[in-house]
DNA sequence: TAGATTGTTAATCGATTAACAATC
DNA sequence: TAGATTGTTAATCGATTAACAATC
């Protein structure tokens, strides 16, 4: 038991994707002061089935002991593991608008497991600023100072004309991630790049859909 | 062919999360100036198979010619009827910090299909400051003002421990859907209420999982 | 020990893909 | 007409749920 090694093959996204919320919920009844669970009653707070729980956890190894159930601090700290909480990534925010500067002010990169280290951008404006604590660059500099310091991530808060075209040129830098946060489809030939997006008009549109229908 | 009329009892939520990237691609190709597209040729340019979208698009009409394919104009409302977009829904942004700031600024809530009546905060600093033409009120003024203006949605851009009290506070006034940008669950005891949730924690733990995976 | 609950295997359910007759 | 492409039915695939032996 406890061995946070990948035991399957393929892990769908499905199941990738309920790791943050189970992460959230074992946090909180961590903070309540509750040190036990069972698949049973963490699934009765979630809305999913044990069956469910059981699987997913059984991608990456054996938390559990039989007729206890999980220890929640243990439990906890193993899929914040997984979801690599503890690996101290570090990132870069480009394109510091309203937005991005919103993330930087309110956003717990920490908590994530994110250290934030530079921002960029092309308003003469903003370059040489300092937003909570990360200074603002001129995108001119990317090459230099990403040659210096590799990131794991690079947050796009740019306007979606020149996502792509931007991206191209950072994954040519050595980024493989990339938190979306313009509204297009973004891609790299390298499929070892990873996109993740966040699409507010599609989710707020899904919204739109559901009011009106179901 | 062209009845936007629902044809299929129950569309699976993985079918209305790919209508709005359908609405895009179209909205996309129309701005190109491109007239007509067959399911082969919109899977190729999205990464998804003629087959699914034909069967997407036939869970709400027949929007297509045998032989030709889609009108791409045609399409595009249609799957912006089935969205919503024209349907002028109300809404109201609740909590102006940075990142509600940030959407009221720049988000194109017209494009979706919705109008911004009003903002709250309990802030006094902000309240009747005005943010792009919409006026934050103090959260007092909810009862009276929404008594008076029916909203449709809700953007919750508040603090995660006051979320849910908030929300409650909000469906008893009649609101029912929710466009939750707090990284906390919501629920109400009434079904029909609707929650569109973004929870940036966990799409950034999700890339921080693949980063490090696959 | 008896009761509880796991991890896993098997059964079910739903979603995606393939195939094809209909027809523009 | 011949070629292309739809909408739909059937086949496949994968994900969820149920069941249960193992065991704390």
């Amino acid at each position: 038991m406890g061995e946070s090694v990948l035991r399957k093959e393929n892990i769908s996204d499905a199941v990738i994707r309920r790791l943050p919320r189970y992460y959230r919920q074992l946090s909180e009844l961590r903070a309540r002061g509750i040190t036990r669970v069972s698949s049973l009653s963490l699934g009765r707070e979630m809305g999913i089935t044990a069956s469910q729980i059981r699987q997913d956890f059984s991608c990456f190894g054996e938390f559990g002991q039989q007729g206890y159930g999980y220890h929640v601090r243990e439990l906890c700290e193993e899929i914040g593991r997984i979801l690599g909480v503890d690996r101290n990534h570090h990132l870069i925010l480009v394109g510091v608008g309203h937005l991005g500067h919103a993330l930087l002010q309110n956003f717990p990169f920490g908590k994530c497991g994110f250290t934030v280290d530079a921002a960029f951008d092309v308003a003469p404006g903003v370059i040489g600023a300092t937003v909570n604590g990360v200074t603002v660059r001129g995108m001119g500099d990317m090459e230099a100072w990403l040659g210096k310091n590799p990131v794991d991530v690079v947050v796009l808060t740019i306007p979606r004309e020149v996502a792509q075209s931007v991206a191209d040129r950072l994954v040519s830098l050595g980024v493989r991630g990339f938190w979306n946060f313009t509204n297009v489809e973004l891609s790299s030939a390298n499929p070892e790049v990873k996109f993740e997006n966040i699409h507010f008009a599609d989710s707020l549109l899904t919204l739109s859909y559901r009011i009106a229908n179901d």
